[in-house]
DNA sequence: AATAAATACAGTAATCGTTATTGATTTGAC
DNA sequence: GTCAAATCAATAACGATTACTGTATTTATT
């Protein structure tokens, strides 16, 4: 993979927020500094960046894909009502031998996700 | 919610079985049966019985979305090969409790998801 | 049973996130 | 510097899902 100042600004981007941006969110910030940007090259540098494991991809079930710069184990809140993702400092979870044994399989990842109304959210 | 035999035949498809089809795929297996049942129809109804908490909804992160008819809490297997969805006998976790701790919030309900390779994936 | 209101339907068009294509530009090895 | 490979911007295409419209079915009321 060459280097890419548009790939170097995104993961910037990513490193520096715990916002847990969307596609579209990144693509904005980026044009801030870069008005030229493409929506394309941020999908393309998001999926490439995904794929070397450099950033994390987070589906929510509830709109569309958010991306996390940060790669160590941890798992997420997900506000059902404002679809604001949280971070969480659970404890790893240490099934991998337990589900490979299960179903006879090689696992390599695992998601867990929580579902709710968040603080701001469950008061109203 | 009114009856609707659609619905009821859907419902049915789903509880008997375990291959967590996609609306498209119980679009097909719909028409079997009814050749004029429409994908909206389908959608629809998918939409509602999520709702309810009828079915469950499986985001793969891979693919479109999967239903499965079984909604006693259980998680699921991805392979990144082939797609498929595999369900899993793990125990439930408890951890309701700490996550509403840690970020002040009210978790309704949670998902965890293994991706990796499957048996028959990882032998080729 | 007849009627009316609410809900659901089939069919289809529109939307939206994402992916693919194109020709131009940048990067990195020589 | 030269050239092939990688990346880019711009835009078209795609596929899953949602919205719309006029018709049919369901349920409640008489």
């Amino acid at each position: 993979m060459n280097y890419s100042k548009q790939r170097e600004a995104m993961l910037k981007i990513l490193c520096g927020t715990k916002t847990h941006p969307t596609a579209n969110e990144i693509y904005l910030e980026m044009r801030k500094a870069d008005p030229k940007i493409s929506l394309g090259t941020v999908y393309r540098n998001l999926a490439l960046l995904t794929e070397t494991g450099t950033i994390m991809r987070i589906d929510t079930n509830h709109d569309s894909v958010h991306y996390d710069g940060c790669t160590d184990t941890h798992y997420h809140f997900i506000c059902e009502k404002c679809g604001k993702v949280y971070d969480l400092r659970l404890e790893p979870l240490k099934l991998k031998a337990e589900v490979e044994a299960e179903i006879d399989c090689e696992v390599s990842d695992h998601m867990l996700i929580f579902y709710g109304k968040c603080s701001k959210c469950k008061s109203l």
